[in-house]
DNA sequence: CTGTTAGCGCCTTCAG
DNA sequence: CTGAAGGCGCTAACAG
């Protein structure tokens, strides 16, 4: 039941640890016939040398990390991404989630990377975090930071577009009152796509009205009440651009329950393209962003830092897309 | 640069380590200065306690891992029920993925869990594993054992009667000639598959065409190659039933590009209603599974496991359900 | 070629 | 109340 260590391997051998050790990592000088019966033992017991002893000690593991704040769809697609660009590099995966809890956020990038790396992985990505001055013994690279580029590498994508495009599809539809629900005011993807969507307003010539902009937080829950509010306003919104899928489901969720038909009476739009968008009902007319991609060439150049390339600051912007779905139409109403 | 250790903050705080380490465990007898001080020490630096020495000696790190094969849909689906299940339990989630090549398949979950229990984490997830007569020092649970249930406490769900579903859906718009694509002939899930599929063909009196049976492999790539050679029969099927998404998905990619118009000229069905199967175009007819639900169940298992409740060997298995969605329609063709 | 020694970062007795 | 010593499982020198 208890693990079987290198000790156990040992003494069945009849050897000492340190020979098992160097069987176990081709380590050159053992005895062929040595190797072999110690080899044969391995098997029978099935041992597997302890991740955790081994990278105590040697501080070179063949892992990279993934930390998150929690599992949702935005971080799994970046995993799907991950995955698929690891695959052959002989590299391990281990996505760390420390806490998910909503109100320990900020810093769990920091607190993570520090429980795991100089142990336990080779480089880590942190996806979405919201601090970036971090230093870590290890190389890291971050994905779609809050923050915005900084001093360490970067992917993410191009958010500010990706919001003009989007709210200039509901100009185009005829909107005048559109609505924004933005992540929160620290983060920079949001302010990125608020700043977006203030721009193309004011290309085409309309004012913002500050009741029309308010704060979602992200998630799916948390979005619900600002809809409330923006959805019992005396003149409502005809359409809502929300900073992120999650938020616009949960945008969908409050229209759905006030009895609001999509798009008829209301339009709405997301931002990511999860996969979770075009499962709405109807299917979310959102702003793309290449996630699976965004993960592979985060791997890309982490695996590039740790394999000794200089860190020459790369910021990669990935470009985003408009994807016209089932939740936008032309505005039913007449009104400024 | 280097992580700061706990003898960085002993050093700073004039204090001996071991004294830190009370101070970081709430351990009684310690002064209310002294701890004061070490506390103030440990701010400044930002020290947070490797989780890998820890968890060598102390041996319980209140983290659960997940281990998986390879993050693809399936998997980060079950990531998000336990993500959510785990929230507020004060657990934190590490998800494991050891190789992701195919080829090194088999034997990934004994290997994952002997590197990573008995140190490192409290209890495991092993999602859809291979084998499962593993041994381990800590609680384990499987989700969707490629095997069936056997010796571990299991989370799945009702393959044979989804199946059953799929398949009477497929005979109820008129197909006969409905081919049959299974995962892997040693996979548990595959093989009740198959039976559901046979058993309602029999039920229907429809002799299952030999030609029509192939494996599929379960991902979208390795679904390629038996799906053409389905296709390019003289008599062709009308319906395919595939044992799971991803390999549905790949059927909808030959015919595509062999120019069939689904549902019009070939049916498919597909099984898991992962988040990808209604982005499909069509939006993909599929039995769905409560992955995230299972993934939470088996989250509840695996904890009451660690609190020290009795290993009951139980087997919860979650209903299965039909979901009709563009992907299939009546047969336009006339045949036996 | 093989075993012994030391120590990775931390926690836990056990003296002082 | 605090510090020194030992050891978790493993690897990296160094002796033998």
């Amino acid at each position: 039941m208890a693990r079987v260590t290198i000790h156990d391997v040992a003494r069945a051998a009849g050897v000492s640890v340190a020979t098992v050790s160097k069987v176990v990592n081709d380590r050159y000088g053992v005895a062929a016939g040595t190797s072999e019966r110690v080899r044969q033992v391995i098997d029978e017991l099935g041992y597997e040398s302890s991740l955790v002893a081994r990278s105590l000690r040697s501080h070179q593991t063949h892992v990279i990390g993934i930390l998150v704040a929690e599992f949702e769809p935005f971080s799994t697609e970046i995993l799907k991404g991950v995955s698929q660009a690891i695959a052959g590099t002989g590299y391990e995966l281990l996505a760390y989630s420390g806490g998910g809890q909503v109100g320990t956020g900020v810093g769990w990038e920091r607190r993570s990377l520090s429980r795991l790396s100089g142990t336990l992985i080779d480089g880590a990505l942190l996806v979405t975090p919201t601090v970036v001055d971090v230093t870590a013994p290890v190389p890291v690279v971050a994905v779609d930071p809050h923050t915005g580029p900084s001093g360490l590498p970067t992917v993410d994508s191009d958010n500010l577009r990706g919001a003009v495009a989007a709210t200039e599809h509901l100009l185009s539809l005829g909107h005048r009152r559109i609505g924004f629900l933005g992540g929160r005011e620290d983060l920079e993807s949001s302010r990125r796509r608020e700043e977006g969507f203030r721009q193309a307003m004011a290309a085409a010539g309309v004012e913002v009205d500050p009741d029309l902009v308010q704060v979602g937080g992200y998630r799916r829950e948390t979005a619900v009440e600002p809809a409330e509010r923006l959805l019992s306003l005396a003149d409502p919104p005809t359409a809502i651009f929300a900073a992120n899928d999650l938020s616009a489901l949960g945008v969908l969720d409050v229209a759905h329950r006030l009895g609001l038909r999509i798009p008829h009476d209301l339009s709405v739009v997301g931002f990511d393209d999860v996969p979770e968008a075009v499962a709405a009902e109807p299917a979310l007319t959102t702003v793309r962003q290449p996630i699976q991609d965004m993960g592979a060439a985060a791997t890309s150049m982490l695996l590039g830092l740790i394999g000794g390339a200089a860190d020459d600051h790369t910021h990669l912007r990935l470009p985003t897309s408009l994807v016209v779905r089932g939740s936008t139409g032309p505005t039913s109403r007449q009104g400024a």
